[in-house]
DNA sequence: CTCCATGTTTAGAA
DNA sequence: CTTCTAAACATGGA
């Protein structure tokens, strides 16, 4: 679950039911938790939850001033919060005990997900340096990302140090409603389509956090549910072409997007 | 067996 | 320096 809105989801989720808990211990294996970066970045003993907060596709959970723990969620990471009683769930690869019992687990079928201590988010961010959060990028953000190099559009959204938060799917589904070819270069677009590339990024993203990344409920007008071989589009009803960028597929409309 | 998968990093080539 | 590709990571599903 690892695009923007996934992890936007799982934040708010997860942090009435974590708020407030205390560590009491953390365990887990490598590759997901390396029992030394944990330590590294600050020391996360006998924290208690203060509040959540996420940057792109980074969740962060706060320990008080100057302590948290960030997660990266990879390809299939997810969260669940159990009781003390309850049993682990399948791919369980580490898991935040509280000292009540209760536990947060972290499932990840793929083993791509990382979860670091860190004396800061914004520290994190800086460190990584990631661009800003999707959510709050401003139109002159846009206009300028777009100026500024010359590779084709698909690859600049994908670029978390350009602007943060935005995958392989929702990059296709931004393209599709700026009517922008993947590979067009961005030095190509005008102002008024880097407008419409700003507007389609937070209009898609928000979307899919109000409909929770439930990927069912997505309006039928979108191309996300038609990103796969011989689909037709829902705008103009002829098929949907798929072109392998920077080692994945990207699907669009030849018709309706240039 | 083969291909594909919501991500990131890195090495090497233009 | 910039940009791009392929590979690696690790695993499961079709």
């Amino acid at each position: 679950m690892p695009e923007l809105p996934e992890v936007e989801t799982i934040r708010k989720e997860i942090t009435p039911v974590i708020t407030g808990r205390c560590l009491s211990r953390i365990s887990g294996f490598r590759p997901t938790l390396d029992p030394e970066d944990l330590h590294r970045g600050a020391d996360v003993q006998g924290k208690c939850v203060s509040g959540t907060s996420r940057h792109g596709k980074y969740l962060y959970a706060g320990l008080g001033a100057g302590c948290g723990l960030v997660i990266h969620f990879g390809m299939t990471g997810d969260l669940r919060f159990l009781g003390p009683g309850d049993e682990d769930p399948p791919y369980c690869r580490a898991q935040i005990v509280f000292k009540d019992g209760s536990r947060l687990a972290f499932t990840d079928p793929r083993r791509f997900g990382r979860i670091v201590s860190s004396r800061g988010l914004k520290e994190f961010i800086a460190a990584k340096g990631l661009g800003p959060d999707a959510l709050v990028l401003t139109r002159t953000n846009v206009r300028e990302m777009v100026r500024a190099s010359r590779r084709g559009v698909k690859l600049l959204l994908l670029d978390q140090h350009r602007v943060a938060g935005i995958g392989n799917i929702y990059a296709d589904e931004i393209l599709f409603q700026s009517r922008i070819h993947p590979l067009r270069e961005t030095r190509t677009v005008s102002v008024k389509e880097a407008d419409s590339l700003h507007k389609a990024i937070l209009s898609v993203l928000k979307t899919a956090v109000r409909l929770s990344a439930d990927m069912d409920r997505y309006p039928s007008g979108w191309l996300i549910p038609r990103r796969a071989p011989g689909r037709t589009c829902p705008a103009c009803g002829g098929e949907v072409s798929r072109v392998m960028i920077a080692g994945r597929y990207s699907y669009f409309c030849p018709s309706c997007q240039q």
